[in-house]
RNA sequence: GGUUCCUUGGCCGAGUGGUUAGGCACCGGUCUGCAAAACCGUUUACAGCAGUUCGAUUCUGCUAGGAACCUCCA
């Protein structure tokens, strides 16, 4: 176990805190995951890439994490409709569809994104549909602690209630009193007792095609019930870390919060984490709005708004980049950016891989100070553009001693790698792109362009430029990119 | 209207009360049969005004502009 040095921002104190797990070695964290009723876009990328760092860090870190990301398949009403009809229902009936074959069909292209992108599995993926009787005996406990009320084969949570007891509202800097006054009364609601009442369980209507039979009626979940309940199940009645999207702070994790309280009589959740949002010319990207491009959209360039493909490195490296509490504007010009850093990144990792050693070293004392920089960069609450930038050193240096302005020893060289290994590949969760698991099958083919190349540089050596120029032109035309080096010549696929 | 937050150089994006973030682009150079690429080096900054301070981009206040949430949303 390595110097636990790390220090998170919690929303719920505003401040940077020092991470002390609950229970020693072991952590517990949660996570918001999609609602699977269409293809995940941009903005989901987000989250999943910043917690799956988390996860990835506090993994190195030596604690055994169990990390419990939910699937919304069930219970989140939409607002354009009247009758209580939730999202996965809607949009089966519009595909006249059953709606878990909605739900696995985006689940499945949910998880193929996830894949591309690097993002690790998380330990448990719950589905809300599969939590049904843990829901309703959360709802009864809530009952009986007297923050809830039953109205019309509904049950709803108790606002001013609760409030009168606790603070509701602490998370998201909101107090009761105005939301009062804030908060329109809308025809319809009458089964609330107030406006700022959240629905635990809601009786469906007779056209509902996903519900499920409770004490209180065929029905179905409020919204923000599952993530209490599944994260109690799986983590317990405290654990350490619950992230999500700054969008949820209010109100689903300020009604989660209430929950747990009215259930347990405590707080569950240590460390509430928000990423912040992606925007599209200032805007949030968002389901919504309309302005958002899918990852499929990304991985193939098929959108009006992308001037080309964007590789799943790209789209997550371009997203460490920033700090996960920063908005990060999406923009042709900055993926081309990022893109091409990355490639600067990889080509740094692939030159050290035959980096010419010396006995002596110039950069010694610059390649020591780095891990520690980076161990630095990440204990301030994930600080992943200022662990790229030292990275970024570590190339320089890479590059300076390729062209014979630098020495190093075979110690440096065996730092720098660990370096890469650790804070590039490991936490970071980049992998390069070439060389992975079908590296054997490519072989071949790899071999029949070196020794394309090979008769281009005898070629060369002839001065026979015509020869040399056809390889060259003929391998472009085909797809490859060649270089020219100081003793011989490097390819990559374009 | 309320809550929370943001405004850094051509673009993206860190950070700090006094000292180089980093990447992309530009420019200069190296390499090169040509070209491309690559590599090296380098320039441009902290929205405006006022205050605190020996000193503020960094703290405080005001102004302007913007965002998220207040309704499903990562």
């Amino acid at each position: 176990m390595k110097d636990n040095n790390f220090a998170i921002y919690n929303s719920l104190t505003r401040r940077k805190e020092m991470f002390r797990p609950i229970h020693e070695g072991r952590v517990g964290m949660y996570v918001c995951g999609p609602t699977v009723y269409g293809d995940g876009h941009l903005g989901h990328a987000r989250p999943a890439i910043t917690f799956d760092v988390l996860y990835r860090y506090l993994t190195h870190l030596g604690y055994k994490v169990r990390y419990v990301r939910n699937i919304t398949d069930v219970g989140h009403l939409e607002h354009d409709a009247d009758e209580g009809e939730d999202k996965i229902a809607k949009k089966a009936r519009l595909e006249q569809l059953e709606p878990m074959e909605v739900v696995q069909h985006y689940l499945n292209r949910y998880h193929d994104a996830m894949a591309r992108l690097n993002v690790l599995p998380p330990s448990i993926e719950p589905h809300a549909s599969g939590h049904i009787i843990e829901q309703i005996e959360y709802i009864k406990k809530i009952l009986e602690s007297g923050y809830a009320y039953e109205s019309n084969g509904s049950v709803y949570f108790d606002v001013p209630r609760y409030n009168a007891d606790h603070n509701y509202g602490k998370l998201s800097g909101r107090n009761i009193e105005e939301l009062l006054s804030e908060t329109r009364t809308l025809d319809g609601q009458q089964e609330k007792h107030h406006p700022t009442d959240f629905a635990l369980w809601k009786k469906a209507a007779p056209e509902h095609i996903m519900h499920w039979p409770s004490p209180w009626s065929e029905g179905f979940p409020g919204w923000h019930l599952e993530c209490s309940t599944m994260g109690e199940k799986y983590l317990g009645e405290t654990f350490d870390i619950h992230g999500g999207g700054m969008d949820l702070k209010f109100p689903h994790h300020e009604c989660e919060i209430a929950q747990s309280v009215a259930h347990n009589g405590k707080e569950t959740v240590r460390y509430w984490m928000h990423n912040n949002m992606i925007t599209i010319n200032g805007q949030k990207m968002g389901k919504s709005l309309g302005n958002f491009i899918t990852l499929d959209e990304f991985f193939t360039g098929n959108h009006p708004l992308l001037e080309q493909a964007y590789s799943p490195m790209t789209i997550r490296f371009f997203i460490l980049q920033a700090q996960y509490r920063s908005t990060v504007d999406f923009s042709n010009e900055a993926l081309q950016a990022s893109e091409k850093a990355l490639q600067r990144m990889l080509e740094g990792w692939k030159r050290l891989q035959s980096l010419k050693t010396s006995e002596d070293s110039t950069v010694a004392d610059e390649v020591a100070a780095l891990e520690a920089k980076c161990y630095e960069a990440l204990d301030d609450d994930l600080n992943t553009p200022i662990v790229i930038a030292h990275l970024f050193d570590a190339c320089r240096i890479i590059n300076q001693v390729n062209d014979g302005k630098a020495k190093a020893t075979e110690a440096d060289v065996e730092a720098l790698k660990t370096l890469f290994n650790t804070f590039l590949f490991d936490i970071l969760g980049i992998k390069a792109e070439t060389g992975g698991n079908d590296a054997g099958a490519m072989r071949p083919y790899e071999e029949a362009v070196e020794l394309l190349l090979s008769i281009r540089s005898e070629a060369k050596a002839k001065k026979d430029w015509a020869t040399s120029d056809l390889i060259r032109d003929r391998l472009a035309a085909i797809g490859f990119n060649v270089k020219d080096t100081k003793d011989g010549f490097e390819w990559s696929l374009k």
